[in-house]
DNA sequence: CTTAGATCGAACCGATCGGTACGATAACAG
DNA sequence: CTGTTATCGTACCGATCGGTTCGATCTAAG
């Protein structure tokens, strides 16, 4: 028996459709540019029900987050798998990825990058780093494949290419093939470090 | 006479150092973490002179956010013209001083950037547009002296390159060097974008 | 000394916001 | 039917914040 007692109208499933309504009003709008008031109206419920799911808004923004960054790394993962086996073809897949989330008309930079950069030291910072921290596994992954001397090494550079390119495209107007510069980087990346050429420089 | 009727102190004096006061408090705290009252005690100046010289809390935050723009646009300039005349050397040096910058205990990100993402539809975001096209403005001479086939696309890498590693150094705590790693992925694009090897790729 | 502009300090205002409390309603378990 | 639970809608509270106002004080020009 999932339900405990007596209950009904699904709360686990009420929180969910919180999560998921409140999801898109936040990223647009920014964790403090809307009120609970008014994203309690949006969602479509009360806010006493609001805080009994989640105690506060921080607590929402959490669970939002958190979901967040589950779906994009989900999304991101199922886009390098569908390109093949061929690391390269998968890195490319991931830019392209990328790119065609970059010309969205309400895109809006990373999510989870921007909750940190407002509440720098609430635990946003850390949901920010585990995020970060799942891209980087599935760069690894990839630059492991490849063959890379040092596949954390190359992870972690693809990592900057992936987050600074998505900074980018939010931010510079002039540059909105920022996905598409970062992809052809990445694959030079990835050729340099696969070949043990002139990798060479320990300092 | 710069002054034009019966005044002292020194208008213009005081409102550089309102500016100069209030920008490591409003970088370290946030621009929504620290309110107009706690900010004029802070820097020394009642509430009344703080609004005449900037009309409001937005005034305050461009002015300094544009001082800080071209701060840190002059030290990065510097940084590079310190290094030589050989670009790899220059490019090296950027991202030399950027990790330096990281290194500091105060660091918080770019502060342009964090504002873009809290405001994002104010003003800040000009500002951090035209921040991140003065970095590209330098980074496209080096490209082009270091003899680059499409110093605009290079220069933008590079761009990506510099934005990402301060991000991911922000706020990924595993990688504390990555301008490092991103220094050496400058490097490995300006040597393969400099010899016309395999660039080629029009899609 | 007189006068004008700059500054201070502190009080004050209106608005907003996060969070709580309460009575009413609807759904299901027993 | 009865009791429990989730929910709603609304009103409310305390705090904070951006911004204004005002009288007092200081400085320097004339």
């Amino acid at each position: 028996m999932p339900v405990p007692k007596g209950s009904t109208l699904d709360p686990e499933r009420t929180r969910a459709a919180i999560v998921a309504a409140a999801m898109p009003i936040l990223y647009e709008r920014g964790l403090d540019g809307v009120g609970v008031a008014e994203l309690c109206a949006a969602v479509g419920v009360s806010k006493e029900t609001l805080y009994r799911h989640f105690g506060s808004k921080e607590g929402l923004i959490e669970a939002v987050l958190e979901a967040r960054s589950e779906r994009v790394t989900r999304w991101l993962r199922t886009a390098a798998e569908a390109a093949g086996d061929d690391p390269a073809a998968q890195l490319a897949a991931v830019f392209d990825a990328l790119a065609g989330w970059h010309a969205e008309p309400d895109f809006r930079g990373c999510a989870l990058l921007n909750a940190a950069a407002q509440h720098h030291g609430a635990p946003e910072l850390d949901l920010a780093g585990r995020h970060l921290e799942r891209r980087l596994a599935l760069l690894t992954e990839i630059a492991a494949r490849a063959g890379a001397a040092d596949p954390g090494a190359l992870a972690r550079q693809l990592l900057i290419l992936v987050t600074g390119c998505t900074v980018v495209a939010d931010q510079h107007p002039t540059t909105p093939d920022a996905a598409r510069l970062a992809r052809q980087a990445a694959l030079t990346l990835l050729e340099a470090a696969g070949s043990p050429r002139q990798s060479r420089d320990p300092r």
